[in-house]
DNA sequence: GGGCGACCTTGACGCAGATCAAAAGGGGCA
DNA sequence: TGCCCCTTTTGATCTGCGTCAAGGTCGCCC
């Protein structure tokens, strides 16, 4: 077990994987440097608590690799995962002081964090920091609304196929390759954490797994590795058949 | 019928009701003289649609009375509400052409709107508009992943009371009282726009109205005029318990 | 004032998904 | 190699909510 406190993974902003996709992204290179000094990387181990809803946040940051999630908790246990956070996505609210919901890591995580105080004054300063921190949070809100239909209208298999085809698509944007070879991917999820989001229980998931699996959607190699033979017929079964109105 | 047609209801933002409250909150004197270049007032029938997901939109706003909905459909007609949109919301995205969502007036609807290019040119010169753009885009994202744990998880009748319980709340911070007054209001929704919003069928909606009338949650005048003689019984009924824990 | 349409309520019944229970991989470690 | 633990699958049964259907209430317009 080797040290996990040398947390520090320090490394240019000029080599990073999400240099050009966080809040980052439309920073000039001396607003970087200042972003510099005030950032420290985070490393979390798959399952490990990033926060506890309720507890102070010192610090804002951005996801580098792996995947971290957001979850609410009721009082007798149900819970609801409200956000999936890929790389380059933001964690934290500025001008708020304690986190609003849990924050877990589902893979191994690591996290560009900055000082809370020193990242809210200078978006205060640097306004391509706060454009674009509310690019993407409209976009979340658009991302959270899409959901809600999958939550309050899909079917069980249609959550299933919907959750898949997310992560599907952001894959394929990814590792790009001609859109009629067929899609490969890990799920980076475990049959509960699929239940979290899509707000069933996990036997349900698991049998919709192998409903679609039997009806050829999809391919299974193991528990998590995924093929799609055919991305359309993927998204027909989300019930987001957006393209079949298209062909004029 | 008088000329719905002039639709212009000029005021000045001095006098406006959500002046302190919507995207112009922060903005100073000259700023506001600005906006006012570009503003002008819309007014909308209930029922009457704002605006068609897909359409191009050439402008965004403020609701400034009444109550407006977003919703999404899925070509079978399941439809989700995915907004609620009440006085200071803001409609629209800047940056975006064609409008995401269906937007309807679900009551009589007075909306401030900036024409859409002025508007973009404005937010980026003066920050004002831009930080309370995004302060209010995160309030919104915090709704919408409050409202993910009702749909995911909450049963029928929790999910009554989680929307009697906001629109209770809103009603109380409005008229002000004390807080061991019954609070009283008027639903501005229909039982199929409450289904709409909670995930479920009117059906559903009226039996669960009708339990939470039996077991004295609630006391109904008429189908709409609604009075909370308790509202801890009614957020513990909402799952919401949130105080139950606070009395150390 | 009577009929019509919009909105709402209530009942009977069925089914999708929850719950309870058991067993089957599958990987790490002794 | 075999044991243990964790994740996943599968089966049996139950139930909350959807579906279908039949009224009921209220306001509006002729």
């Amino acid at each position: 077990m080797l040290n996990e406190r040398s947390l520090t993974v320090n490394q240019h902003c000029d080599d990073c994987p999400i240099r050009h996709r966080a809040v980052c992204a439309r920073c000039e290179s001396d607003e970087l440097e200042r972003l510099e000094e005030i950032k420290y990387y985070r490393k979390f181990e798959a399952g490990q608590m990033v926060i506890w809803s309720g507890d102070k946040m010192d610090f804002v940051g951005s996801v580098v690799s792996g995947i971290a999630s957001l979850t609410q908790t009721m009082e007798d246990g149900r819970t609801q995962m409200v956000g999936l956070l890929l790389p380059s996505d933001f964690v934290g609210r500025p001008g708020r002081t304690n986190a609003a919901y849990d924050v877990v890591a589902t893979t191994d995580l690591v996290m560009c964090c900055f000082r809370k105080t020193p990242f809210e004054e200078m978006m205060m300063r640097t306004p391509h920091i706060a454009q674009r921190l509310l690019e993407m949070t409209l976009d979340e809100l658009d991302a959270a609304r899409e959901w809600m239909l999958v939550l309050g209208r899909k079917t069980a298999r249609e959550k299933i196929a919907s959750l898949l085809s997310i992560i599907a698509r952001r894959d394929a944007t990814l590792n790009m390759r001609g859109s009629d070879a067929p899609i490969v991917f890990d799920l980076p999820l475990t049959r509960e954490a699929m239940a979290d989001y899509l707000g069933l229980t996990l036997e349900t998931v698991s049998r919709q797994m192998s409903a679609l699996k039997k009806d050829g959607v999809i391919t299974l190699e193991g528990k998590r590795h995924v093929t799609v033979p055919d991305m359309d017929r993927l998204m027909q079964e989300a019930g987001d058949d957006s393209d079949g109105g298209m062909l004029a």
